[in-house]
RNA sequence: CGGGGCGUAGCGCAGCUGGUAGCGCGCAGCGUUCGGGACGCUGAGGUCGGAGGUUCAAGUCCUCUCGCCCCGACCA
C-alpha cells in the first residue's frame, strides 16, 4: 500500500474526547472513528488488524474442532420471551418492528437462535459434542458506552456454543476452549489472565473471565499475591474470620458459653456504624450493619457485619432477582423501622437476607429499632433470624484471602473474554434435547464462550505502546514493514525505493510504502504512530554504501542490510520474529 | 437514570461586561528545504449543535431541545 493513497489520516492531536490510550492512539493513528457513542468504523489499517485478529481467533476455534456458521442479526422477540431472557436484558436489548408489526431484537448474542436451531437438527448423543461458532456484530444498548473501543454498542465478537451430553462432556469442552482462549492471548502478545467470574442470575455454575490489567480497564479484579487467587469483584471472596485459627477451632458449644446476656443501651446521636463503633468503643467488626433493598419490588432487610459491605451481584444472585435497587429512607421508614437504629431483632417481619460474616462472631452491637438505642451482645440464632444466609460481602484489597490467608489486592482489567458453563437451562427452554445410548431423553448440556474483536484490538494497544504511537505484534499489525525514503528528489532514492517495494510484495510480505514527499519527521513519527513491526529507511546517505537501514519498531536500535538480496533477507527477519514470539509464548 | 463537563473550520482551541468570528495544526498552489512533526508567500474552508425568546443588535443573555465525554448506577 502506498501511504500517499491510504484513505485515514494521521492527527498530531486526539479529539478532545477521547480519553482513554488505546481510544486516543487508534484515533490518531487514522484506525477508526466514531460515529456516535460507542458506534464507531473502522478505517483501513484499523480493519486490517480486526481481520488479523479475527484469523487468528478462528484457526485456534478450528484446531479444537469449532464449526463456523453465521446466525441472524434480526432474531424473533419471541425466542427472547421463549427463553425469558427478554425481561434479563431489558433495554439493552434493542428491538424493533418490521411492516407486519411483528417484533424482532437486534442479537446481542445467540444462545437463543443456536438452541431453537440446534434443537431442531441434533436427536442423537451420537451428533455430540458440537461446538458452534461465528464471528458477528452484536448490538446492545449499553447504558453508557466509553473508552473508544473498550464498551461499545455494536461490536464484533466471537461466540462459540458447546453442545454435550452431560457436565462431563461439558467439563471437557470448558477446558478445551479455555486452552483456545490462552493460545489466542498469546498470538496476540497479550497477557491474560484467567479469572473466576459472576455468572449472573440465571448462568450456570462455573463462569471465568480473561482479565488483561490495565488502568484503563473498567473492571475491578481482586487477587492474591501469594497463591494466585483471582476474581472479578462481583465474584471475589475474602477470609471473614478475624482471628480466623482461633475462631475456626472453637467448638459451638464453646462459642454458645461466650453469649452474654441482650443488653439495651442507650447510643443518642450515633447513626453511622463509625459513631456507633466509637461511642460503644468497639471495632466496626463487632457491630452489625442494616442495608435496605428493594429486590423485583420486595422490601429486603439486609444485615453483614459492621466492617463489611454489600455486594449487590452477590445480593442479586442470592435473591435470584433482576431488578435490585437501594431503598430510600422513607420506603425503610415505611417498613416500620427505625433509620439509623434498624434492628432485625424487635421489627415486624420482612424477608432478611444475612451476610454469613453474623455467624462468625458474637456479642455484637445491633440497633433496637427504637431511637437513640442499640443492642449489646446480640447473637445469631440466639436473638434473631433470617430467611437466607450465604456470602453477599464485597471483597476489599487488604482482606484476607480466602484460600491462604495471603492479602488480597485490587487491580483494574479489561474483560477481553468471557466462558460459561450453561448448563440445562436454556435448553430445556427450547427443549433442545438428545436421546442417549439407552434410548432416553435429556436435555443439552450447554457452555457458551465469547471474545469481542474490537476489545482486544483496543486492549493490544493499552498493553503495547509508548510515548510516540502503537507497537503492534507482528501477528496483527496492519503491515509488516514500512518503507521510509527519504529526500525524494535526491537521485535514486525514489526508484531504489519503489524496487524494494515491488520485490518484498513479491516475497508475500505485506508492505506500507510512506511515498510521501514528506519531512523525514513527519514520516519517522508516522512510523511510530502506525506502530508498523519493521522500518526500512533509505536515504543517500544509506545508499551510499549500497544499504538500507532497518528497525524494529520495539527497538532503539537499527542495523545495516545490503540491498543485494534485500526481499529474502527482510523475510528471514520477519520469519526469525514469528519465531521467537511463538517461543516466548509457549 | 443520578452527578459533573463540553458543543465555534477536518483536529486542537481563543473569543471579557452583547456591536456581526479569529489562532495553531491540517488542506490547495508556488518556491526554498530534506535523518525525528522545516520555512516563506498566496489561498480555500464557519447558517458559532438545533429551535424559540429578550434586544436596534446574540457565538456571547434567557428558555427548551439534541448530541458528545467523564464519574456513578447498570452490564451474559
Amino acid at each position: 500500500m502506498r501511504f500517499s493513497k491510504l484513505f485515514g489520516k494521521t492527527l498530531r492531536q486526539a479529539p478532545a474526547e477521547a480519553e482513554s490510550i488505546s481510544h486516543q492512539l487508534l484515533v490518531r493513528a487514522g484506525m477508526i472513528a466514531q460515529e456516535a457513542a460507542g458506534i464507531y468504523s473502522y478505517l483501513p489499517l484499523g480493519w486490517r488488524v480486526l481481520r488479523k485478529i479475527e484469523n487468528v481467533i478462528r484457526d485456534e476455534m478450528d484446531k479444537v474442532g469449532g464449526q463456523e456458521l453465521m446466525l441472524p442479526v434480526l432474531q424473533p422477540f419471541e425466542l427472547w420471551q421463549q427463553s425469558g431472557r427478554d425481561i434479563a436484558f431489558g433495554k439493552s436489548l434493542f428491538t424493533l418492528t418490521d411492516r407486519k408489526d411483528h417484533m424482532l431484537a437486534l442479537g446481542p448474542t445467540h444462545e437463543e437462535v443456536i438452541t431453537d436451531l440446534v434443537h431442531r437438527y441434533v436427536q442423537s448423543y451420537r451428533e455430540l459434542p458440537l461446538l458452534l461458532y461465528q464471528i458477528q456484530t452484536k448490538l446492545r444498548d449499553e447504558p453508557r458506552p466509553r473508552g473508544g473501543l473498550l464498551r461499545v454498542r455494536e461490536f464484533i465478537m466471537k461466540d462459540l456454543y458447546s453442545f454435550d451430553a452431560d457436565e462431563a462432556g461439558l467439563d471437557e469442552s470448558y477446558r478445551k476452549m479455555c486452552q483456545a482462549y490462552k493460545n489466542i492471548y498469546a498470538r496476540l502478545g497479550l497477557p491474560a489472565l484467567m479469572i473466576e467470574a459472576d455468572s449472573g442470575a440465571i448462568g450456570g455454575k462455573d463462569s471465568h473471565e480473561f482479565m488483561v490489567i490495565t488502568e484503563d480497564g473498567e473492571d475491578e479484579v481482586i487477587h492474591c499475591s501469594s497463591c494466585g487467587y483471582a476474581a472479578n469483584v462481583e465474584k471475589a471472596q475474602s477470609a471473614k474470620s478475624l482471628v480466623s485459627i482461633h475462631r475456626s477451632s472453637e467448638s459451638s458449644q464453646a462459642k454458645a458459653k461466650s453469649m452474654l446476656p441482650l443488653e439495651e443501651i442507650a447510643t443518642p446521636g450515633t447513626k453511622t456504624i463509625e459513631e456507633v463503633a466509637d461511642f460503644v468503643g468497639v471495632p466496626a467488626s463487632q457491630t452489625l450493619k442494616a442495608v435496605f433493598y428493594f429486590a423485583d419490588g420486595e422490601f429486603v432487610f439486609v444485615i453483614i457485619r459492621g466492617d463489611l459491605e454489600v455486594n449487590e451481584t452477590k445480593l442479586r444472585n442470592a435473591l435470584r432477582c433482576s431488578d435490585l435497587r437501594l431503598a430510600t429512607e422513607i420506603e425503610v421508614i415505611g417498613a416500620g423501622i427505625v433509620a439509623g437504629f434498624a434492628s432485625p431483632i424487635r421489627m415486624k417481619r420482612v424477608k432478611v437476607v444475612a451476610d454469613d460474616s453474623i455467624t462468625l462472631g458474637s456479642n455484637f452491637i445491633v440497633g433496637a429499632n427504637k431511637p437513640g438505642y442499640h443492642f449489646r451482645n446480640a447473637n445469631y440464632p440466639r436473638d434473631f433470624q433470617a430467611d437466607l444466609i450465604t456470602d453477599i460481602a464485597l471483597a476489599k484489597p487488604g482482606d484476607s484471602c480466602p484460600k491462604c490467608q495471603g492479602k488480597l489486592a485490587s487491580a483494574r482489567g479489561i474483560e477481553v473474554g468471557h466462558v460459561f458453563k450453561l448448563g440445562t437451562f436454556i435448553s430445556e427452554k427450547f427443549e433442545a434435547s438428545f436421546l442417549d445410548n439407552d434410548g432416553k431423553s435429556r436435555p443439552i448440556t450447554m457452555g457458551c464462550y465469547g471474545i469481542g474483536l474490537g476489545r482486544l484490538l483496543a486492549a493490544i494497544v493499552e498493553k503495547s505502546h509508548d510515548a510516540n504511537g502503537i507497537i503492534w505484534p507482528l501477528s496483527v499489525a496492519p503491515y509488516q514493514v514500512y518503507i521510509c525514503p527519504l529526500s525524494l528528489d535526491k537521485p535514486a532514492v525514489l526508484p531504489t525505493a519503489e524496487e524494494i517495494y515491488q520485490a518484498l510484495q513479491r516475497e508475500g510480505i505485506e508492505v506500507l510504502f510512506d511515498d510521501r514527499d514528506d519531512s523525514p519527521g513527519i514520516k519517522f513519527n508516522d512510523a511510530d504512530l502506525l506502530g508498523i513491526p519493521l522500518r526500512l529507511t533509505l536515504s543517500p546517505r544509506t545508499l551510499q554504501s549500497q544499504s538500507v537501514e532497518a528497525k524494529w519498531r520495539a527497538e532503539k536500535k537499527a542495523r545495516l542490510l545490503p540491498l543485494e538480496n534485500l526481499a529474502p533477507q527482510v523475510k528471514r527477519l520477519l520469519n526469525h520474529e514469528a519465531s521467537l514470539n511463538l517461543e516466548y509464548h509457549h
